[in-house]
DNA sequence: GTTCAATCTGAATCGCCTT
DNA sequence: GAAGGCGATTCAGATTGAA
């Protein structure tokens, strides 16, 4: 499990009577985007990923404010009114989203120049908190064959979590890990997808825009944990479904178009799980027991009377039979308390602030905790 | 200069009735951004660069994890009460920003996810026609301190003409020049503005927000006509107008701030003209890219469960999900950190110490991303 | 003068748990 | 719900100061 900055909730009575048990769960919907999720049940999922369409003509389909399918679309629409019915569809489908998502659950969409700004206004509007918009930097773009514009190399996501103060997942260890132990920053590279993970059929691409599943890979492996729930209302030809199924996650798709479903169910009945021991990723913290200070001492990993000091030896206490320190000016604390009051400091980790002289060198006192974590986790 | 895809058109009639000799040109209007605009003549400048208030809505304090406080932006023209509230003033000078440009002439704004899907939305709703969204990535963002999401690396920037239609200037083979004859991207990466190019007075940053010149640089130079004027209603420090000059592009400002625009008059007086010689030497060097150990787990170079030795085989890790190691003895850790953990070292080149089978042979992973380098740059 | 180490800083929507 | 304790958390580049 990587690190997650949430801890699941009991589900709330009314959610139970929704029966979650009924999800539909690794299963593509062959429906209409919007009714099939209006079938779905509120704070049932923990995630959506949306690869809505880009065009502003929507294949010909659009809809109104309640979801409800235009059907005489003429081509005398102006930019207005087909901003207008973008804008509509988008807001339909990113409320159903809303009601469906887990209230600590969050959402992605991948967009581009055409629509991105739309879907970014109204997710913002409809009260999602938007927590990074990701660019994806394509290692191999089209190139603008008539030289009149830049080269269009980026497609842009927006995260978001469904309100301010979410409590979201996010394995922050596991991304700096996979980044060489730098922080993950908000510009990723891959290739567009080719090569044998493109789908094709009789030679020709089964989709215009089948998404690179290492994007998927990246994105579940940072916002869900292993068993969560991830639906996709643009599914495609599943890139979804099948990253998910890789890295154990529970999956759900909704796709209108039979071409696709079928490919997708194809696809992801090949796809492999990975095996468990690969799937744990590096933990945080939080996610190990706690251990205080004190339980260090009452087990002789430091004797009462023993001297830690800063790095730099600027600072010198005496460590107290109850875990507490002294200082030699009398200030008394708990390892952090007393190490932000020495510095002047609003915070201070204890555990990386305060050494011990072991073998004529100094050692932060974390690692007689790691030391007492290995011997005593099974 | 660069080749330039447009060809002047006869000045309209009735524009010239606006007497356009009349524009303040290479001057700073110390005013209301909206006010200003308004008194100035339609179709009458080649190029609007806006820099616009980001709406960042902040929340408390913030410190870095060695107790340090982050300088953050306070300052009262970045309020606003809502989202209505600052949509209506972005439209508002968007608006005016679309009647005293050109026909042909094009806009730049620069935002972040906090109001960039506003801004473009906007934009596209004022029947602008957007031509690129251009992605700033910053060679020295600030960390994620706290480490809860993605480290916001990137500014995102708008470029869009007023009609879609229009016959815009695009120096196409500029742009190629500038970025070692391939065609410009549109992902530009830049460091943030520092060193002695930041402004300070006593000691402190003049603005808190102070833009890169090599970000006009690139811009003024794409889409500007040396003679072009080019118009920055939220001028600041006056980024625009030194970089104006510097290119042979005339300017205006406008600024309500007078201790920005003290700034700015200096910082513009001091600035030299460019001699055109002097751009080949602006070009920056193309550098090999950054290459995580995750990335060649993400795109399928080692599966997850693969299996890892050194050399002479005395130690053997399993791949992980997250590009971390597992070792037979349960320690976990990135290819760096666990290689030097197992030998005891203080540290350890892991794309050197770690080899896989391939052949019945070893290979250091090294040569994995020598391949996935070859294949992925151009 | 030169080199290296320590320090400072940048458009940031930056905890969680118990009492 | 508010308050307070615990303890987790940073990268690149420029500047400063010591050796």
């Amino acid at each position: 499990m990587g690190l997650t900055k949430t801890i699941a909730r009991p589900r709330a009575a009314a959610a139970s009577v929704q029966a979650p048990a009924a999800l539909p769960l690794d299963q593509i919907l062959i429906a209409d985007c919007i009714a099939a999720m209006r079938a779905l049940p509120a704070r049932s999922v923990d995630m959506v990923f949306a690869d809505p369409p880009y065009n502003l003509q929507l294949g010909g389909e659009l809809f109104r404010p309640d979801g409800s399918h235009v059907d005489a679309v003429t081509d005398e629409w102006d930019k207005f009114d087909t901003f207008a019915a973008y804008d509509a569809f988008t807001r339909a489908w990113l409320a159903e989203a809303h009601r469906i998502l887990k209230d600590d659950g969050t959402i992605w969409v991948i967009g581009s120049y055409h629509n991105i700004f739309r879907v970014g206004t109204a997710v913002q509007d409809l009260g999602y908190w938007i927590l990074n918009d990701i660019v994806w930097r394509k290692a191999n773009p089209m190139p603008n064959f008539r030289g009149t514009r830049f080269t269009n190399a980026h497609e842009t996501l927006i995260w978001a979590s469904k309100h301010e103060k979410a409590k979201y997942t996010f394995n922050y260890r596991s991304m700096k890990t996979l980044n060489d132990e730098l922080q993950m920053r908000s510009d990723w590279e891959f290739p567009i997808c080719g090569g044998p993970e493109r789908l094709k059929k009789d030679g020709t691409k089964v989709h215009p825009t089948q998404k690179p599943e290492a994007l998927l890979y990246r994105i579940l492996l940072a916002c869900t944990k292993p068993g969560d729930v991830v639906l996709d209302p643009f599914f495609g030809t599943g890139t979804t479904g099948a990253v998910a199924k890789r890295l154990g996650r529970r999956w759900i798709g909704i796709e209108r178009e039979t071409g696709y479903v079928a490919a997708a169910r194809e696809r992801i009945a090949a796809a492999l799980p990975l095996d468990e021991s690969a799937l744990a990723t590096m933990q945080s913290p939080r996610q190990q027991p706690r251990v205080s200070f004190g339980t260090l001492v009452e087990n002789g990993y430091l004797t009462p009377g023993a001297v830690l000091t800063d790095a730099k030896r600027r600072f010198r206490v005496t460590v107290r039979a109850d875990g507490s320190l002294l200082a030699d000016g009398g200030e008394t604390g708990s390892i952090h308390k007393l190490g932000a009051t020495l510095q002047e400091a609003p915070a201070c980790n204890g555990w990386t602030f305060w050494h011990h002289e072991a073998g004529g060198k100094l050692h932060p006192i974390d690692t007689l905790r790691q030391t007492w974590l290995l011997a005593t986790q099974p």
